[in-house]
DNA sequence: TAACGATACGGAACCTTGTTCCGCTTAGCA
DNA sequence: TGCTAAGCGGAACAAGGTTCCGTATCGTTA
């Protein structure tokens, strides 16, 4: 589990440097600035970049995951604060839709269809289906839920709701995960 | 409202053989394929393809067109034939999402903020929102849901959940939709 | 039917964006 | 102070959409 620090005093600087600026580029211009912006922002040459994060998807991944740490960790603090399990997901959840809302053009990027994201996805499902399962799970145990649906389902559809959400004011991406996690209390097959 | 039919013979020759050619590519290798292997596959130059269709997202539209008309037109014929606007309107939506999630890539190209894809994203929201919101309307009207929601929310909302449901069997977008449906027939303000 | 002008065509060239390569620089050590 | 490997900058490459322009062709007219 160790940290793979660059040996050099520079290269950790660097590292640190470009991690600001690509915090920086992705609020002020969205997760898909050209990597070139964040390079310049950085005051540092195209190499430099590729050197610390082998490709963009490993950059965004560095930016974020905090946060995703951070999110996955509230999923069984939710579940213990929470008499009921059901509340605690919905909670998990709109913390999630928050988060990803949030960063100017995530939730697009997080596709597996989407060419070299591979690692960018398989990063978020790899951290957060687990939790999402164990939630999941606690709340059908409990009885609060009709219809079941696997963990990976379920954090993709909530993700794809999350396209898009920021630049159209019209599009109410929090409403729509909040109407699909009621669905999963109701029969679906009727009609 | 008249259709601008290209002069010359050989034009018109060539616009036919670029549909083809496309919706053959688009079968092939999905919606996201090169505009050069259409024109490759078309037998064609660059310069034709897109003296008869300015970008790449007017082509897909072309392509498409037919379909897209059909399913508008589905919409009232569904509300005639069912007793009941909501069976009418799960059966349309349905419609829908079968006609997208065939077409290899289709749902993630639809989305506005994804670039050069505004007259695509736009000729779909024209066509298609207006016929939702019939189907919305009367179901609403019949007091088969209880939350209401914006027909432009529910169709985005359909279509993103598409995303990615070709090449992952994991992933069942149809399940999700209809779940998404279900969850406007119960509460939303819950838990 | 031969000539001519407008219409189309082909495909090289351009732009943007991710990624790779390589010669030069410099930190860290003896 | 010098040596060497770790780092660095940025030009170059690949891929994809789009534009440009010289050439070929259609269709009409004399």
């Amino acid at each position: 589990m160790g940290e793979r620090k660059p040996k050099r005093a520079d290269a950790r600087r660097n590292e640190k440097t470009l991690l600001d600026a690509a915090a920086a580029v992705f609020v002020a211009s969205g997760v898909n600035a050209p990597v070139r912006d964040i390079a310049a922002k950085a005051g540092v040459g195209m190499g430099t970049i590729y050197r610390h994060f082998p490709t963009r998807a490993d950059l965004i991944i560095a930016v974020f995951r905090h946060q995703v740490e951070a999110c996955a960790e509230a999923g069984p603090a939710l579940l213990a604060s929470n008499e009921s399990p059901y509340a605690a997901l919905v909670q998990w959840v709109e913390r999630y839709v928050d988060f990803v809302v949030t960063k100017h053009g995530l939730a697009g990027v997080l596709q597996s269809d989407q060419a070299g994201t591979d690692t960018l996805h398989a990063y978020f499902v790899d951290r957060l289906v687990p939790v999402c399962a164990e939630l999941l799970d606690a709340t059908v145990a409990a009885g609060e839920i009709r219809t079941e649906l696997r963990p990976l389902e379920l954090m993709r559809g909530v993700g794809n709701l999350c396209i898009g959400a920021d630049s159209d004011p019209r599009y109410d991406a929090r409403r729509l995960v909040r109407i699909l996690i009621a669905g999963l209390r109701c029969e679906t097959m009727d009609a």
